[in-house]
DNA sequence: CGGCCACCGGTACAAATGTCACAGTCACCC
DNA sequence: GGGTGACTGTGACATTTGTACCGGTGGCCG
């Protein structure tokens, strides 16, 4: 528990940056952890795998780094980041996720991320985007800004994409109605143009496509 | 390349055990590679991110344990692992999954796998894992070894999973037909009867709990 | 050989889906 | 006050999808 490890002197250390860890894969939590561990400037002071954990452990350890997932059980990594930018502004907050959806970077930029990583690319530049959020700098993939720019603002409305959103895993219009509260025929209208919007075909086609620009 | 690490006499040195790692998550990929690597009885010789590389460069590097993601771009994972029994059959096949489907399961096992690792679960589990593996145990997780014997085998025929598979997207049954060289009444039929074998009630949650299952 | 099953296709019908036109409420803004 | 747009709903219509039943081929096995 106690961690006076080496350090005999020096009134404040203050050196290491702490560093709050949100993944819900056990393995890559755990690996990430170990591997920001042998970084002798920072220190991982929490490790959540709930998105609703992180604004309350957040306030209890006060990290200088949330590395939050997106796709987390509880609420998303992106509602958090919003969260915590409110409770703790001093914190920064880098979002790292699988998959690099142009509405995810627009979406985590709006809740005042100060960084955007994919789980693709070298672990090395982990350690590097940490401490470069850190000195002020805003660590975004070139190449995904470009994506994010040409695909424009997300052209869903909130009931449209509350509709798209029940009807991922094959519900019929029945189904949807009754998890929307709404009448299956104004299930259908907004089904009708959320395909019209995004060009596709069916239902599930659009699902696809709102999900790859992450409009979701 | 030479190891007389301290042993002196033995005639038999082969003390560190070689590990492929097969993942296409490049974060995931460098962080596992570099939790082995702290293993002191454990290398990590090469690392692919395609299921095409991995029986080339298992024929090259020869390793002692093949670690295999099952998603991977080219060929699966699991496709990979039969090949490599029939190729190198001194090597053992682990198998490291983000998801615990039944299905995936008994392929494994039926592909002559020694282990079945799902990416949650504690990072400790993989180093003991390979030393099991590694000291001719197999490694299943008792849960999972369950589900796999409750869910039964694949009701699904060749063409029926064809079919299924092709309807992922949200593809018409014309795109079906023709991406598949059938009559859109015979995929129609196909869809049926995989709609009946998996008691859904529509295309989409055909394909889901047959993806769930591990079956497609 | 006869039975079984995977494979391939057709037809006809019922149900679900997608489209369109229309209509009302509400909030917001010029 | 009028325009705009999101939200909610109805009814009619064409298309797609899912089901049922039919037929034929070929392979495998007892």
């Amino acid at each position: 528990m106690s961690e006076t490890t080496g350090v005999t002197e020096g009134t404040e250390v203050a050196e290491v940056t702490k560093v709050l860890l949100a993944e819900d894969q056990g393995m890559m939590r755990g690996a990430l952890a170990l591997l920001l561990g042998l970084e002798d400037d920072m220190e991982v002071v929490a490790q959540v795998s709930n998105g609703d954990e992180i604004l309350p452990t957040a306030k209890d350890v006060r990290p200088d780094v949330a590395l939050l997932d997106i796709e987390l059980p509880g609420r998303s990594g992106l509602d958090a980041a919003a969260e915590l930018r409110g409770a703790l502004p001093e914190c920064r907050v880098l979002i790292l996720t699988t998959f690099g959806r142009p509405g995810y970077l627009r979406r985590a930029m709006e809740a005042g991320a100060s960084g955007f990583l994919v789980k693709d690319g070298p672990v090395e530049e982990l350690a590097a985007a940490i401490r470069r959020v850190l000195a002020g700098e805003r660590v975004i993939d070139p190449a995904l800004a470009a994506a994010a720019l040409s695909a424009g603002p997300n052209p869903l409305t909130q009931r449209e994409r509350d509709v798209l959103a029940a009807a991922v895993d094959g519900a019929t219009v029945a189904d949807i109605a009754g998890r929307v509260h709404l009448s299956p025929a104004t299930v259908r209208n907004y089904l009708s143009a959320a395909i019209g919007k995004t060009g596709t075909r069916n239902r599930m086609e659009a699902v696809r496509t709102a999900r790859q620009n992450g409009w979701l």
